[in-house]
DNA sequence: GTGGTCTAGACCACC
DNA sequence: GTGGTCTAGACCACA
């Protein structure tokens, strides 16, 4: 399920699981989000870390919770997920990525063929 | 100069900025490499961990170390350095580029745009 | 009605929510309260957590059971109320009030103008 | 140290009680604040919990974070923190407080008498 | 059943 | 030495 070959810690890749279902539309708005031990059995991983990467969700608004009932998607959980991931996107990840391209002699024709 | 809350260990940091300056011809070839005292001082940053970022480029055959005289920029420094950016570049670097793009609704073409 | 991501328990808003009914005497003794099963229904809660509230104002002598009648609100709630929040106003709320206010350098004077 | 028999979680104690020394002026912007495994022992709570602490402020921007040297007052905390805690103190504490008082028939002369 | 807090202890990367 | 992650397991309050 967890690909922990990646270097980000569990809990992260968690949360970032999570959002993309959201984005992907899988998990819709309103819906009840595995149980914080039920993550944990589903991706072999302890309490602790599955609960750390919805209480991340929570503090982002995406995810709110029901005491004693569980975890369910927000309300306009997709908007804020894609806003979100956007903006970081656009002003982080697009700008080091065109750095390191025209660095490394590549232009846009490049990559798209190679992708 | 050093971000020291991004989560890239410093003597990366340090690294990949020697590397960025051989690719981009500002330290050529032969040129010697200010000393690990200077980049510390310079950096604000350990001695040990600007040591470590020489080793590192040491071990790559990117710098050489003539000893009590310093470093200096190994002779093939730049393709060295070239073939192993464009390598990691390809390999990691594009494939998630290209992933996050796709899931956040963008393409080349707005990318390109927006660059 | 209910604040599910509040961090103070249903019950406890459910059973503060009557309390201040009685104290703004929208409830008057002897009234006739709802039943645990319309409180749960109007307030989207769980039976149960209806049942604890009417639980404790019971064991206050706020309200009372009449068995296969329904809950009523108790002779002297009304001061019992009054005198057991006031208790709890001044012990504990008034002493945290004025330090947080000290704390961030503002007076009563200030307080009483801002609300 | 720390008063546990509040009922706020530990890590929110700790995290408050920073907050207060930056207030307070005993911790000024640049200091070091004492280390994890330090205020663990302090305040002989478990360093996962002190740690945690530290994680709320660092993400509030009140601490900064030296890889492997340590955490430190950020530049402009005090002005963050009293902002924060005044906003909360406006917008939460004092219509909570006001609205409470009203309805237990005391006035702000008598509150100020009481404090 | 649910989430939440806490401890103890291990292990890691980094400075 | 520093912070950071993770596990295992306990305990609690709440619904």
């Amino acid at each position: 399920m967890m690909d922990f070959s990646d270097n980000q810690p569990i809990y992260q890749q968690i949360s970032d699981f999570i959002c993309n279902q959201i984005l992907d539309k899988k998990w819709q708005e309103g819906d009840r989000v595995p149980s914080v031990r039920e993550i944990a059995v589903l991706m072999e991983v302890n309490p602790n870390t599955a609960m750390r990467a919805f209480q991340i969700l929570q503090d982002e608004g995406i995810v709110i919770n029901k005491r004693g009932v569980g975890h369910f998607i927000a309300d306009n959980a997709f908007n804020v997920v894609l806003s979100m991931k956007r903006k970081e996107f656009l002003e982080t990840d697009v700008p080091a990525f065109v750095k390191s391209m025209k660095r490394l002699g590549y232009t846009f024709a490049d990559i798209k063929e190679l992708a």
